[in-house]
DNA sequence: GATGAATGAGAATTCATTCAT
DNA sequence: TATGAATGAATTCTCATTCAT
């Protein structure tokens, strides 16, 4: 019967129309909180202009998140989420380590969680949040140690496959590739307007993967 | 006049005195500070905890420098010119390009100046408090603009000698540079155990200079 | 017509169901205050906690009570109530004024409205509350007042049949006796497991009508 | 010498005028804190309004008092000490039990630390501050443990000497003192003004020894 | 009527900065 | 000059109350 039909669309629509109300507020939320923290960092944003910035009261925004730290782990861990899934996906799509690699830098400075995966790398750089939010849940940790576990697997993989050179220590490698995510690069990218990022992500992986130096296969000395 | 004489003495003499004194003060603050600073993080650090760290009062500080953010500055300002010095130094001791960029990731990584290195680089990284530093004066901007300038020169000095790749921007090779400084690498060299400063510094320089692909001499296409 | 019948059926019948219910869903709000309030206190009860009580949203407490002090003033006024008629009870059934007190005491201690009447207490003595529901209305202060009037009654009464000394002021009277009736002495009764509710409000009315003072032994019928 | 004199003078004594200063400031926040705390309640006295009290800014109260509760600890804290001190010396300076008793609330009543006890008193009754500072430190419980004990050990003693009833329990006994100390009945003497403090100490007295019956006309030296 | 999301005044607490001594 | 007590703006968080659905 209609009625029955309708009720319970009713019974089942509407209880997921608040649930993604709910959500969108939350979200709203968490993309203002990205803005300002991105521009202000952690302890120069406040609360209440979080809350003035999505248009809503304060109490508003502790309706959905219990505390400034928690609404900081929220949002670092769906920046996190994001960014795992981005190298999840690179990793999985190429053949070669290389490939893989590569990928994952392309996602990072061009894709659009670019400014995202940006803000949560800046968060994790930031000696100040990291402790802060280390007491807060393990989740953070976790997340990070399996990424860096999850690229360090690609490392490996390459030096078996004899396209990275076995000698270098993986953690390195790892290292320095993270280092590579940096936000440092990015701001030069745009903003000195002198490269475009394909151009950038050019020359970063060619000196990742090739080194700077010219070789006519050489330099095997390694220096103390 | 007796009184003239000892004022005058008073002006000369002893003012040099003082003004050692002072600055041996302005030292003393300033390395409570870095100590502190580097513990906790700007925001988690307060003009109390510095002045009890030197063992003087709070108001003392306030002598020296007129607010918290001109004692950072000043800080800054100090690694700065120290790194700075390190960088000279380490560019004009060596032949080649690859040598001095060499020294200059040894420095840091291992000198005597690491650890200041270190927090200056954290402080430079640190979102926090660049923008707050940025409005005080463009002196940090003047320093870090002339050292990425210093680098870049060795930059264009190894590919004029033939030693570095042409085709790689200047700025991103500087800017990848500036990444292997990031304190990131540096939390996984002796807390992690596993690696000594020098294997770090080694294998850090190889993928840098080298790459950490194996090569027969290929790979020329650079990606998309 | 259908409409005007079925209207005042609406008005008439249904009127005093609703009534009903709505009174229904007062008193269990009340209930669920009283026991919050009797746990927590004023000010670590909140509204949240009461309607999540009964089961029922917040607002609907306001279509009940139109603040959370009107609602603390209800509660109050209907445990005066109670208490009251306790009082009247208990002061009309038996013969001398010594028994009427007794039975009020016994009542207290023991009775069905031991709990409430001992919330009714707390709150009567809670400096908190006292100050807040002062302004609101005088009804309080109207009940205590018949209240005390009542118990001053029982004790002339008293005076006059020479149960009582006449020289004791009654005012007095009436105090020390609101003393006994403090929750102070409920705590250690059950919870200290070392009294039984009987033996306790016997040795209370030993005290009150003959002292702790042992005297040529007399007086020997007093309590149960 | 003179100089070296006042040198010692300036040495020694400065110190403690320093610490003289600051106990009269903690004496006036805690008065302030007393008068306020008397008037509203714990809940409705704000750091802010003791403050503005005494004169001072909220700030300065913390220079005090780490916290609220620590201010209110104090205040409990000081109140117990003089109110055990007037109990301790009530206990010794007479020779039967009730006479030492009586002392008891003679010095509640009329004493100098009359006002002060009261609040003391209001305090531990209060339901919603009660648990609080449980929390804080065991230092209450502890006082007021020992409080109850001496006073019960008041009343064995009087048993002991057959001067109390021994078949009335003496945990009743105590309880039922404290409940002539509760602020109850402070509120009826002056401000009703019907009763000098001396006349309700006496009528409490008599009331508390020999009960509020009429008996066989004896006991008649009784108060003061 | 019932709901519960939204509000925002208000409270505790911190800490850079000032200034009288 | 050195001190450190005093200040008060700013921040986080709570909860009674309102109101659109």
């Amino acid at each position: 019967m209609v009625k029955d039909d309708s009720f319970i669309a009713n019974r089942v629509l509407p209880r997921s129309l608040k649930e993604r109300q709910r959500e969108e507020r939350a979200e709203l939320i968490l993309q203002a909180a990205e803005t300002v923290l991105a521009e202000k960092g952690y302890y120069d944003t406040s609360i209440d202009e979080i809350a003035a910035r999505v248009g809503i009261a304060k109490g508003t925004v502790y309706l959905h998140f219990p505390s400034k730290e928690d609404l900081v782990v929220a949002l670092f861990e769906r920046e996190m989420v994001t960014f795992s899934a981005t190298v999840e996906q690179a990793a999985t799509q190429a053949v070669s380590a290389r490939e893989r690699l590569e990928n994952i830098l392309r996602q990072v400075y061009m894709g659009i969680h670019g400014c995202r995966a940006h803000l949560f790398l800046s968060l994790s750089n930031s000696m100040e949040v990291r402790s802060r939010l280390a007491e807060k849940k393990g989740a953070k940790g976790d997340y990070m140690a399996s990424l860096t576990a999850r690229i360090g697997a690609v490392m490996e993989e390459g030096k078996v496959a004899g396209e990275f050179d076995p000698d270098i220590p993986t953690a390195v490698m790892v290292s320095t590739f993270w280092g590579l995510l940096s936000p440092k690069a990015y701001d030069h990218l745009l903003k000195g307007a002198q490269l475009t990022p394909e151009e950038l992500v050019s020359a970063v992986t060619r000196i990742y993967f090739c080194g700077v130096s010219t070789h006519s296969s050489f330099q095997r000395r390694a220096e103390r």
